[in-house]
DNA sequence: CTGATTCACGGGTACGTTAACGAATATATT
DNA sequence: AATATATTCGTTAACGTACCCGTGAATCAG
């Protein structure tokens, strides 16, 4: 540890070369008027020969502005806990920033109840925030809302599904498609001659639907472009409770005894597992998410591959784009796709989600 | 964004509960010398009640220390790229931590070469840094450097492979035992009775072969404990240019014509995948890395699964930790195993090294 | 009892930046 | 020409913390 050297940079030094005051250069460098455009450009010619880079320390500090940013996401429901990993990565987001200055103010709405959503994007707006982190469950809601976010000028990044309407800051989250089309070429390895698919649907609202369809869209794409396997099944099932599912597959399984992959669409995979489980069926499971019920059968051996996309990861980077862009203006990477995880028993254990 | 209201926290507001000055709260904060118990326990007590945690801004601004940390990695050679990657990660962590008073050193050695190992070691120890990265290939000397180092009260990180004794802050790296067992875990999904599995170990110096050695220890453990497949046959090359390979290679797939699976157990899988490749055997070939040579074998689909362990997140989070550790003695995880990643042609282009 | 030493504490400046306020000069208006 | 208005710039007090230096009082040595 050493003393610092009188280093020349910074504001100060800039001015001393220019002759002119701190102030002025401030002004420069946050282009604000008031400055002749003789000194302007002297003042910008040293920046550039110095290549100044300002100290976000100092800056943050002496900056008197707040920023409020809001985030809007899913409550934890008892149907899916997947939501609970975003929520921790804006936690840890806002614990991080919080020094800076920034103030996050978070809300949720209920996935079963399209009011909830609107109520809350009405809430949000008259709050007026700098900022907003959303997850767009119901599209045409969330157009609506974006569109109204542009109109005031509220930068906002999508995270888990984008928006068709653009215009988001950022969009971070997975590539539903290839999801599904690696989950197809995983499948490709493990099937043999013969032996059928079953894609499973597990979705209530029609909106969260979309989602599911992308995903099996790549999977089917695959297997176009690849050796086509015999016979893929396909089962959409509209209830979420335990008991419908296992009639459902139940009666899928009676008609079909020679599936040997069973490919869940979404979180709800831990569900098909019960019943795997318990009726002894032999098949392969692959499903989607590190949730703790999935994890625990994949432990027990029942669930084979979990597709997974740190959705911790989601929550965590979106407020931190946001933030980075409110108070530095850095560049931020308009669509940033979350890697694909593969999960197996084997590895989960070490898996940051 | 709003003006920030006139909150009352810092040292301001502790040291006018406690009619002292804030002088007499900064020396209790770092408990220096100097305070009566009386005063002490109150500043204390009154600290306690407003749970006041220090601006980390104000802190890193204020404080004339500089922080000099050194890192320690093989130089990026011919034969393998791959400390490119925590190289990138070191550079991102220097960009960003630069403003915060923090200067990076980088040395590197030659992983043929010991001497220049040791010499490295030497001038880093002159230069007296207030932390060390390190990335230990050669475990003896690596072992006689770091005892200097918790002599001299130096801390230091490892990344990528671990040491025997301890007392290092941090350790950053792959779990090599458990990445063979995935691997393991994976063969099984691919292979039918009565095929042959080849483990290929390719490197030229012993210490870095105790790295493989790991991951074929994994690797072999889980076929132990589950079904034993009928054969795992085993080689070990120690040239690391392409002819040799080649050579063994063909050796052994002459004696064997039913080879089905090949676990290479590092990153130079790209020079078996050539001679596979050249050679139209259909194998399924597992290796490890992100490597660009590795990543084009995937893509022409000649490797099929590649073992990844975020060789830049390595580099980044052990200077991070040190930052942190230094700057604000925070807690590190002693032991940070790095998730084990599995690619796939299908997913690679989305991975995040 | 005097001088030196130690102890407990406060004053004040610095870190690099922001921005309110106001001064000085130039230009426009009547 | 006198006044009003714009333009261009400097002074200065923050932001929250670190730490040097100085002061008065208590304690100790001789």
């Amino acid at each position: 540890m050493k003393k610092r050297v009188n280093e020349l940079t910074g504001v100060k030094e800039i001015a001393r070369r220019a002759n002119v005051s701190i102030a002025t250069v401030d002004r420069v460098l946050h282009n604000r008027k008031g400055v002749s455009k003789q000194t302007k450009e002297k003042i910008l010619g040293i920046i550039e020969e110095l290549n100044y880079e300002p100290n976000l320390l100092a800056q943050r500090l002496a900056s008197r502005k707040i920023l409020r940013l809001a985030t809007l996401i899913p409550e934890i429901s008892k149907e899916t806990s997947f939501w609970d990993a975003p929520l921790k990565g804006i936690e840890q987001a806002d614990k991080e920033i919080k020094q800076f200055g920034i103030i996050i103010d978070k809300y949720f709405y209920d996935q079963n109840k399209i009011e909830s959503f609107v109520e809350q994007t009405k809430i949000i707006l008259e709050s007026n925030p700098d900022g907003i982190l959303l997850a767009p469950s119901f599209i045409e809601e969330s157009v609506r809302f974006t569109d109204k976010c542009r109109q005031l000028n509220i930068p906002y990044v999508l995270i888990d599904s984008d928006l068709p309407n653009g215009g988001s800051l950022s969009y971070i989250g997975p590539n539903l498609y290839h999801s599904g089309y690696l989950a197809a070429h995983l499948v490709s390895y493990l099937i043999k001659n013969g032996e059928k698919i079953l894609i499973v649907n597990i979705s209530r609202e029609i909106d969260n639907h979309h989602h599911l369809l992308k995903k099996e869209e790549g999977f089917r794409a695959y297997f176009d472009k690849h050796k086509k396997p015999d016979n893929i099944l396909k089962i959409d099932i509209r209830d979420t409770d335990l008991k419908s599912i296992e009639k459902y597959l139940s009666n899928i399984f009676t008609e079909h005894n020679d599936i040997r992959i069973v490919f869940v669409t979404n979180s709800r995979v831990s569900k098909v597992a019960h019943f795997i489980d318990s009726s002894k069926k032999d098949v392969i499971l692959i499903g989607y998410d590190f949730l703790k019920e999935n994890i625990e059968y994949m432990d027990k051996g029942i669930i084979d591959f979990l597709v997974c996309q740190k959705p911790k990861q989601q929550g965590y980077r979106g407020l931190i784009s946001l933030y980075q862009h409110l108070a530095f203006s850095s560049p931020v990477e308009k669509i940033y796709f979350m890697p694909i995880d593969i999960l197996t028993k084997e590895n989960s254990a070490f898996y940051r989600n």
